[in-house]
DNA sequence: CAATTCCCGATAGGATCAATAGACAATAAG
DNA sequence: CTTATTGTCTATTGATCCTATCGGGAATTG
């Protein structure tokens, strides 16, 4: 399941893809466009600071901007970021590999083995798919990026 | 994430797979093979039964039959009955689709084309593997597999 | 009838999630 | 320097779900 923080986050990133780099963008300013809670974003947006995928700045005419260019931030990255690793099951994760309590033998498992094609076909997708990509620009390409995908 | 429920679930089936059909397979045996805890299984092969995937035998000797063969179930049927639809978020399911509260254009949202992607790429996998491509037998030809998939 | 085994309801602790409230800190503008 | 603005941070809340167990009831076999 993708949490709702995951999901506020991307909206907020993919706002923010769609402004000038160097323009700072307020909280209130991503929580209406995106229809999001306000209080909820502001959370959301500092955890992405912490993750360095966003600069703020305090005061008057602050706000939030994309630390990086939207051709270089992935879906994976945030969902990643967010909610944790893109595996179902622990033992089934790259990033954050953990043994089953209860498992035996592993290398049979079948669980495990499925949720590694799992895993790996949602990385595929989320990995190679940027901001860019998305941006509302990027949707109208979209036909082409279903072909080749 | 895939629940305890449903990992339970799928050893417990994989377990029957690999025996006679005809033959009832206990509770506590289940619970002991495929090291789990046998209260909770208790619930799962009953629900497991509610979704009609397994027969049960009362009284003595009696236990849990698969309802159908190994090769008619897939891992897609026994996640979707423990854990309900595969995709990442509800406006992305086929099986239980739901809008988003908060969506204000569903067409052009990135968010979800991007999860109806992994939920496609989930269902193409879990939803094409049967109990029996996976049963002890099944992983020792699972090299064939891997390149066909 | 007695033993066995599934069936079923209740429940409990814990974790996690979604969201809000409210005070504090930095910055810009006047 | 003062004030308004806006991000930063901590705490807390309610809700929901997850995992698991307990204990007894109902069916079936021998």
């Amino acid at each position: 399941m993708l949490s709702q923080k995951a999901k506020y986050a991307l909206k907020a990133l993919l706002i923010l893809s769609e402004r000038p780099a160097d323009v700072p963008v307020q909280v209130v300013e991503l929580a209406e466009e995106g229809n999001l809670p306000r209080k909820f974003l502001e959370l959301i947006m500092l955890e992405l600071k912490k993750h360095g995928m966003v600069h703020s700045q305090r005061g008057k005419h602050g706000g939030y901007m994309l630390a990086a260019l939207p051709s270089e931030i992935t879906f994976g990255d945030v969902v990643r970021a967010m909610d944790g690793p893109l595996a179902p099951i622990p033992c089934a994760s790259l990033t954050a590999y953990r043994k089953c309590a209860d498992c035996t033998n592993e290398k049979t498992c079948a669980v495990r083995i499925m949720m590694r094609r799992v895993r790996d076909a949602a990385s595929e997708i989320l990995d190679n798919t940027y901001l860019s990509n998305m941006s509302s620009d990027g949707v109208e390409a979209l036909s082409d990026q279903l072909v080749s995908a």
